[in-house]
RNA sequence: GGAGGGGUACCCAAGCGGCCAACGGGGGCAGACUGUAAAUCUGCUGGUUUAUACCUUCGAAGGUUCGAAUCCUUCCCCCUCCA
């Protein structure tokens, strides 16, 4: 094992937030190897990208040599948490948090190594709760206390809903902690506030409080909000390579160097020099394809990072179609089929009315042809590649 | 329990008897420009075999009216103040 000293080097790079310093030099100075743990929400069925840049930290942790405890907040997630627009998050059945449980923990190892990695789920311990139990350990915390959260703070100002049973959450994902006994708790900058009660709650149970680690959100690719399924702004660990070397393509240069920051492997001197590069006027483009290819080769293989790289090249530089273009086939009516019918039939669009207006609007291309007659019709036998805007491709056979 | 305010399209938000498929903003989509960038400009942003037409939509259900998002009744939900 490292000296404290310098795992506390590694473990500062990129956090937002270590509470208290002091203490997580004390605990790494034991020499043992330390629990830490980091809590998921099981809202979500596919890891995103934003939440790598926890689960990185917490793979350094498991290079370090302690104890990383994945912890599902099933339980948790049948409550539901406020989200980050103010609102109050329907709570998930039972059944919708196992499937989605499932799925999350099938995909951290990915990233992080299954053998040193303990997977836990709070229904574990909650599950066993009595109510008196769940009453008791609402009478460790306060009112005021709860409405300190910033997202409890501005909703009660501004006189929007805060139902009773989201104060219960922080509470009981900090019990997580005095069940789990843990060390460190890693979470994202909107966490802080859950995270600092479990430090409470631990030491009402007299046990020493956790060190509280934070890390910054990831930017979504709108660059503005935080990433989030709910937002739509999302890379996908799971998304295919070609996808996520296009996502990561259209990100604006800005949001790249943060991108850099927080998801690349690269030395950060290699990002400092990459960086000057780029100031001296090296294409931006070229440092984004990089880091496209170290993140699609990190989740796929260099080979399908490179694949993905020559397609979105050929594509979007020399302007030609995909090589793998989707084949449908869609029903004449009387021998023939109208256009707007083709698209709709064949999923390019949703309506018939959306196929005419993209057609309006020039959005619509028959074998490379701009279409302008929404009423021009194909007849059955023929087969089109029909494009609508830049992204959505099918060859479309009309059946007769 | 009492008094008052409010529920409008993905979100915010106008409208308060016909000119409303519903102002405006955000978001999204599309076109131009490009590095599939970003920014900017422009258009679109219920549905229908392609429609100066019809159908569905303004918390829910009824009702008044030639005609309702707009008026009336009941119900559901949210918020504020008082108790």
């Amino acid at each position: 094992m490292l000296s404290a000293e310098k795992q506390l080097t590694e473990i500062r790079r990129g956090v937002q937030d270590i509470l208290v310093e002091e203490d997580l030099l004390a605990k790494l100075r034991e020499g043992r190897p330390l629990r830490v743990k980091a809590g998921f929400d099981p809202t979500a069925p596919d890891l995103h990208l934003g939440h790598t840049v926890l689960i990185n930290k917490m793979r350094l942790f498991q290079e370090l040599g302690h104890e990383v405890i994945f912890l599902i907040g099933d339980f948790t997630g049948m409550i539901g948490d406020p989200t980050g627009r103010n609102a109050t998050r329907p709570p998930l059945t039972a059944e919708d948090v196992r499937r989605n449980a499932e799925t999350y923990a099938s995909q951290i190892f990915t990233i992080l190594d299954r053998d040193r990695t303990r997977v836990e789920f709070n229904s574990t311990w909650m599950g066993r709760m009595s109510a008196a139990d769940l009453i008791g350990l609402a009478a460790r915390h306060t009112v005021a206390r709860m409405l300190e959260r910033d997202d409890f703070h501005k909703r009660y100002k501004a006189g929007k809903a805060i139902a009773v049973h989201e104060f219960l959450y922080p509470l009981v994902q900090g019990y997580d902690s005095v069940a789990l006994r843990a060390d460190i708790e890693l979470g994202g900058t909107d966490q802080k506030f859950n995270l600092l009660v479990g430090r409470q709650l631990q030491q009402s149970f007299g046990q020493a409080p956790q060190v509280v680690l934070t890390m910054p959100l990831l930017e979504g690719l709108d660059g503005v909000n935080k990433m989030s399924k709910s937002l739509n702004n999302y890379i996908g660990i799971t998304d295919g390579p070609e996808d996520m070397f296009g996502k990561l393509m259209s990100v604006s240069d800005e949001l790249m160097w943060r991108y850099y920051d927080l998801l690349s492997f690269e030395p950060v001197a290699e990002v400092a020099r990459l960086r000057q590069s780029a100031a001296d006027g090296a294409n931006p483009r070229d440092i984004k394809i990089r880091l496209a290819m170290e993140l699609v080769g990190r989740f796929h293989g260099p080979d399908a990072a490179q694949q993905a790289q020559d397609a979105f090249l050929r594509r979007f530089r020399a302007g030609e179609l995909p090589e793998t273009i989707a084949e449908v086939t869609v029903h004449a009516r009387d021998g023939r089929l109208g256009v707007a019918y083709i698209l709709r039939e064949a999923g390019l669009v949703t309506s018939t009315s959306e196929a005419l207006r993209m057609i309006r609007q020039g959005a619509v291309r028959v074998d490379g042809e701009r279409l302008d007659d929404g009423r021009r019709e194909v007849p059955a036998g023929a087969s089109h590649v029909f494009q609508v805007g830049k992204r959505r491709v099918a060859r479309i056979t009309v059946l007769g």
